[in-house]
DNA sequence: AAACAAACAGTCAAGACTGCTTGTTTTGCA
DNA sequence: TGCAAAACAAGCAGTCTTGACTGTTTGTTT
């Protein structure tokens, strides 16, 4: 295996398993020893390609990134047509917002907050992936941003998903959602 | 000063010094070390009171959930009545959701995630007050939940006050929130 | 083939955090 | 007043985490 592809393996290996280790170990279970640990990376590797922690997270919340958006262009791409494609489109924005990616993502967000480092590099980049989400939504719903009130609807509809990934992190919130869910999809056919 | 009452006074000032740390340097920041500095109290003090970390946590947020119910029903005295009334609820739950103590309670939140102690302590706890909470803004707004949609709409702004909280960890979102808030008031009159 | 560079392995020292132990002061009651 | 118990102070031991160091293997280039 050539050096460049080896590298590329390694440190694949080395986000995947910071990613995991925050979703099973939250922000401060993730030591670096565990991660190398898990990556089944020695630790003299790791630093060498992460010479600090804070640069392992970081390239780790890219990869999460990256990884979030590709979970959902590949769903999207599935998505029904026709008048039951909003309720699709919500569904799958819902279940991006409560399964372990975001919950890996709310860990070093709530982190950042306190960590200088992080939240330098963290804040434009989310600011990026925010916007990119706004327009996918927009684009999946088939909505008319010049309507009044539509981008108001989409943002509602985007931080309320937040606001209820947040309520199933400690205990599983999914029929109180569900039902939940169900009364917006109906508000929103209306506003758009 | 009477033994009792000085004990209440050090459990305070730990307490109080254990939020603050929350707010300040985050879960992983909150060490027992620095809670007792900030407090002015010694580790033998503290440990005397609160023998482990997380007994002290669990206090810390017993004691944070009654501050915030406390603000609450402070600002809510001070509602208007009539039709501005809407606005001034869900601005004051929006402020409420912005504030540090919605930022310290979302810390220990996420770490409860991976923490099986502090998790157990506090689903139990954050089910109470959700449910007080939800049972306040139905009514501070006076409304009638026997009406169809009129529960999932209080419950909608709740989540959306929840995710609006966590967009604005990170960068102050204020005008982008006030916006949105302003949407949802016109929406939210409709329903009610 | 030889020299060089990159990737990797394993160990170590410094610092930090938690919880415990020993000693001192303050309070309440006889 | 004198004594027991609670509250408080300070220091210590064990563990964990981080980042650095030294040496080895693998790949590339000349």
């Amino acid at each position: 295996m050539p050096q460049q592809e080896r590298s590329r393996a390694t440190q694949a290996r080395l986000l995947e398993a910071t990613v995991e280790c925050l979703v099973e170990r939250g922000w401060s279970g993730t030591t670096t020893t565990v991660v190398a640990s898990m990556a089944g990376v020695s630790r003299g590797a790791q630093l060498h390609h992460y010479p600090t922690k804070a640069s392992l997270v970081m390239a780790a919340v890219e990869h999460l990134a990256e990884r979030r958006a590709e979970e959902i262009r590949k769903e999207a791409a599935a998505l029904p047509p026709g008048p039951r494609r909003l309720d699709g489109v919500v569904d799958m924005l819902a279940s991006a917002f409560t399964g372990p990616l975001y919950v890996a993502a709310l860990e070093v967000w709530v982190a950042a907050r306190t960590d200088a480092e992080l939240r330098a590099a963290l804040v434009p980049l989310e600011a990026r992936v925010g916007r990119e989400m706004h327009r996918l939504t927009v684009e999946l719903l088939g909505a008319d941003e010049r309507t009044p009130g539509v981008r108001e609807a989409v943002q509602a509809t985007l931080d309320l998903l937040r606001g209820l990934g947040v309520a199933n992190l400690l205990s599983d919130d999914t029929t109180r959602r569900t039902a939940l869910l169900a009364a917006w999809k109906r508000q929103l056919a209306t506003l758009l």
